[in-house]
DNA sequence: GATGAATGAGGATTCATTCAT
DNA sequence: TATGAATGAATCCTCATTCAT
């Protein structure tokens, strides 16, 4: 009995995770271009050839894997709101952040990493940003809320200190201990807010 | 007549000085994989061969240009001092922090991208720590000394907002502009830590 | 559908062959070092690129002619005795030993040529002297059995005698005709050993 | 108080002799392709570009010291004489050879090397044989004045044994001790002329 | 869909040789 | 005469990509 064709959608699918999977962890573990394809298709376990089944190019690869991590994002982190986020769903998205780095350590160490190399992803610091905008917005939102002298230059800072501390954790997490950190952060940020009233 | 020993130090001294410059531009740009040699001599405007007269292998040039961004960060950040620093010492250290990476942003592009594939100069996050050391020694007194509930914690939340507004500059520069942004930290920092002694 | 197990095999072991001989003849005839990967290339009728599917490195591909040289050498030459040889035992062997070289002769040059150079294929040296050292021993049964008065100092003279005439084949094969050497090499052995019953 | 001409003459041909040691050293040692001319620079304590003032290229360089061997060869090994060569002189000759060989391993090395690879210095082989010659004469005189039956036949087996003993002095003169193997040889060469009247 | 042999362009590195001083 | 910086051709080797099966 031939498979449906359901079932030949499933195996590609599945396929393909599995190739992307190992992409993406010799990618973030080595870099893009430390990483052959035939490495590729070692760790998953196929053939050199059959990874040009599912991908054009290495590059092609690559996009699709910053895109399936900007979609995650996405999912994960749209204020799905336009109002005022309330004190909890303020805390809440910035443990969410934390959260969703720490569960995905590699998507973000790749992230990172083709941050400061531009040329191999043309795209991604503009994705990125777009991605940011409605966060940087809602925080915006959020912190001038709270009747702060300069709520832009507050949340400069605190999407600093939550950049930074994503960096410590993808990078050093062994230093600075994620659970640890994101409590710290998150208490942080409402002290900054809270001492925003009444200065600059 | 050959030159004199002199001449021949000068010329080298300048030849070199002119290959690590092209090659910390090209690798700050684009990666130390994506950077060819003959890439970085048609920069430096020498031959191949030349730039094997001066560095022993690609990855001994990348060492070096470590080594050099690291000593000049030991010679400015040197916290020369072991008691309490002032509250005005603390804030110029941080102002020069962002000086230091403000004036030289390709090495600092470098380190980022190294700390990130630490496959490529093996020990960058040693050294990096190791330079790191007595900053967060002396930011842990300083904070500690303002009476505050967990030095400890805030130190990493200090510097985790320095970090990533380092890395804001360093990636996007034309988001945060990096005086503004220099003059919030050092706010931000002094409001986090002035909050400190109530709370935790 | 892709070609069966077997059928890789089947190719790999071909084409292997394919490049080593042509290996063989270049690095025989112009010694290793002057031989480029692309001369073997051309020569084996492939690109530059598959020879280094089946070798690692020039030095591997040199290294696995050596041993493949080593085996046929220790299949022929095993003296599968371990008492004392008759005369015709004694002198089959020794026409083993110049037909195994006329029949062979790039190998074996190749084989000369690396011992003057011990550089290049570290354990050579040893590799041969292993080789040697049961043929050694049947030589010295061999002599003492006849009475000789010093049987260690005709076996010296013997080795060498052997071993010049063969250096001879390999490269002078013209001056001395092989078959010639041959037969006066047999003879001349059995009039030293015949000699060497009332001498020293 | 200028050097007069004869003083230039002299520095030349001892900075010229301290060059070919080097070389012959090296060569002798890791091969003529192995060998580099910074090597050999360095290891006759004067710059590269000295070198080219003595020898136009590394192959004439090479060249030379091939000549210079030969020529001592030469002078060492004419058989001063035409007539039949008496025992004592006969013998005084092979130990000569012996003696040459072994006080001067760097130049037969690097020649026996040279013949095993005829693409380097060309005319090696014609020159050797050209060596060669007179000796091959001598030699064939002195057997047949006693009286052989085969006299070119025992000439070639007695010129392969030398030559094998030479060659185990050059390459394992750890195996096959140089004075036990010379004094064997010469008795097996007149073993092998006296046992030549009654056969073949 | 799946395989891995095959290609060839490109990259790191070496080295004989030249040349300004 | 003497130096070593400089060149560029040649070499080893890697790897993305193609393709016959």
């Amino acid at each position: 009995m031939p498979r449906t064709e359901k079932q030949f959608e499933q195996i590609r699918k599945e396929k393909k995770k599995l190739i992307m999977d190992a992409a993406l962890e010799l990618f973030a573990m080595n870099g893009f271009h430390a990483t052959s394809i035939s490495q590729i298709a070692k760790k998953a376990g196929i053939s050199k050839g059959l990874a040009y089944n599912y991908f054009e190019s290495k590059n092609e690869l690559l996009q699709e894997l910053v895109d399936q991590g900007f979609q995650e994002v996405g999912e994960m982190m749209q204020p799905n709101q336009d109002g005022i986020p309330s004190d909890e769903e303020f805390a809440s998205f910035i443990e969410k952040s934390f959260d969703m780095v720490g569960n995905d350590l590699r998507h973000w160490k790749l992230f990172y990493s083709l941050m400061l190399q531009p040329t191999v992803a043309e795209n991604i610091n503009e994705k990125y940003a777009e991605v940011s905008e409605p966060l940087f917005k809602m925080m915006y939102t959020y912190i001038a809320s709270k009747g702060n002298k300069d709520p832009e230059g507050d949340m400069m800072i605190i999407s600093s200190m939550i950049e930074g501390a994503l960096l410590y954790i993808i990078v050093a997490t062994d230093i600075f201990p994620m659970e640890r950190l994101k409590e710290k952060v998150i208490d942080g940020i409402f002290r900054i807010i809270e001492s925003g009233g009444g200065k600059n």
